[in-house]
DNA sequence: TGAGATATTCTCATAGTGAGATTGATAGGG
DNA sequence: CCCTATCAATCTCACTATGAGAATATCTCA
């Protein structure tokens, strides 16, 4: 809140002590599937520091002094829509993830960075914003995160600025978890979907491949997670089979009974 | 991040624009069990604006420059001492909740308020800060939160400053919710504790009754949830019964499978 | 001492899950 | 055009987890 007794009237003052610069940013978390793999969108820094490293995409939130004032979603999606050249706003599902701000995470000043995450299907190829040198959808195998505190394993190409590695650490997560007990995973394909391409969504997101038949007799029983089409696919898979019967998402908030991890008994201890 | 390029030197400079006035606080939404229900510690402000209302303990983040630089975890154990006196450090459980930045939130000037949710066994009585006229205890039943968006209901006595209300609402939900899938509950009584006591702690948040024998089963089947001291209480209940076992926390940081709230089947739909 | 309360354990019907097998449609290669 | 691998969709079966109710022993208080 906005305690600060004895000293109420110093805003107009503008007193320096409450004006320490404290910079606030947004930095989002975009994850899709791309052939088979998950993705996150990252931005290779054109300027100092860190220049030449990865990043996520961000940006500084507008405050309302001599901009217009933003709300914080706002700025997340203005950040995502100057790397991918769309309006997102419509197509992917944002949420907030967490804030950081330990003191020495950025080493110009002192940032606080509000972090979103992001979930779309399929998008197109993004192009660099102002202030990158490139923009890519990258497989998030490829930057060898670490399990535990979100670094990276030596030897990984693309290095991550920042306490970035950490920060898509814990989008992953939350990632993983929400498809867990949300129908999120409607989120990473187009509709209508067939049951297989959501458990591919689940496959490619968990990193472990399910039992399809029980997968099927799950998804098809929680309440409200999918709704039939009535349709069929045109035609059956690249490597045959029968064509698969089509859905939308339904209009369940939760799911109930959740869809569970496999092999979690021995989960953190 | 900290993207904004083309003019990367800027933070040398002081440059106005970066510095549109965003304040960052924290704010603590505190949790306890008090005489068999759950209460949340609130401040009454002693200032304009919003003078009167009552307000979670809040403080600005000491940013680092004329100041020592501060943490956001830290800002909120300062601020939590501020208002109870004690050094909680060691003593609460404290997990960061959301961050709310809508433009107006606060009538002054831009805030971003990173809120942090905090879990602790019965406490003393606070001492007002120095900028509140007073600090207590607050049943939350009493302030008359509703279900949809963090308002309260007409005709409630103890009007919650700024967008507090909703800031409580989602931390109550965070705190039922963690119930559910976590040890969390053993945050709220003190150790060694019987398993009567930890129903009553999951009674108590989730606001409905909960069946002891199925409870007990549950409590002891989960891997890790507690761990037996090999005593029992002193003496039987206040009104009756047999000296009940004693139970720590045991090492489990997820509960497998989870304990759910009961009737939750017809879920947000 | 008796009544009422409570901790703990049991029973039993039902729901949900993991593993494996079956059926039948479809694609692609000979 | 036929054969076979692939895959969607179902089903079976054993096992686990849950909700509801009840039984039993222990304890406090009047």
């Amino acid at each position: 809140m906005t305690e600060q007794p004895g000293r109420d009237g110093f805003f107009a003052e503008y007193d320096p002590r409450a004006f320490d610069p404290i910079a606030v940013t947004v930095d989002v978390v975009t994850l899709t599937i791309r052939d088979g793999s998950l993705h996150v969108l990252l931005v290779q820094r054109g300027l100092p520091p860190q220049q030449g490293r990865w990043a996520l995409p961000g940006g500084f939130v507008r405050a309302g002094g001599s901009t217009a004032a933003e709300d914080l979603p706002d700025a997340a999606i203005r950040v995502l829509g100057e790397e991918t050249g769309e309006d997102l706003g419509e197509r992917v599902h944002l949420e907030q993830l967490a804030t950081y701000g330990t003191p020495d995470r950025d080493p110009r000043m002192r940032v606080i960075s509000v972090a979103y995450l992001a979930f779309a299907p399929e998008l197109p190829d993004p192009r660099p914003g102002r202030d990158a040198s490139d923009a890519a959808w990258v497989p998030v195998d490829s930057l060898g995160l670490t399990a535990g505190h979100g670094g990276q394993r030596p030897g990984t190409t693309r290095k991550l600025a920042f306490d970035h590695a950490r920060i898509l650490a814990d989008g992953l997560e939350r990632a993983r978890s929400k498809l867990e007990y949300t129908p999120l995973a409607t989120s990473f394909v187009a509709e209508p979907f067939s049951v297989s391409e959501l458990r591919m969504v689940y496959e490619t997101v968990w990193g472990e491949p399910l039992h399809a038949g029980n997968f099927h007799r799950k998804v098809l029983s929680v309440p409200g997670f999918v709704e039939s089409t009535g349709e069929v696919a045109e035609s059956g898979g690249p490597r045959g089979g029968p064509r698969a019967r089509l859905y939308r998402r339904g209009d369940a908030q939760l799911l109930h009974p959740a869809l569970l991890r496999p092999g979690r008994e021995d989960a953190v201890r």
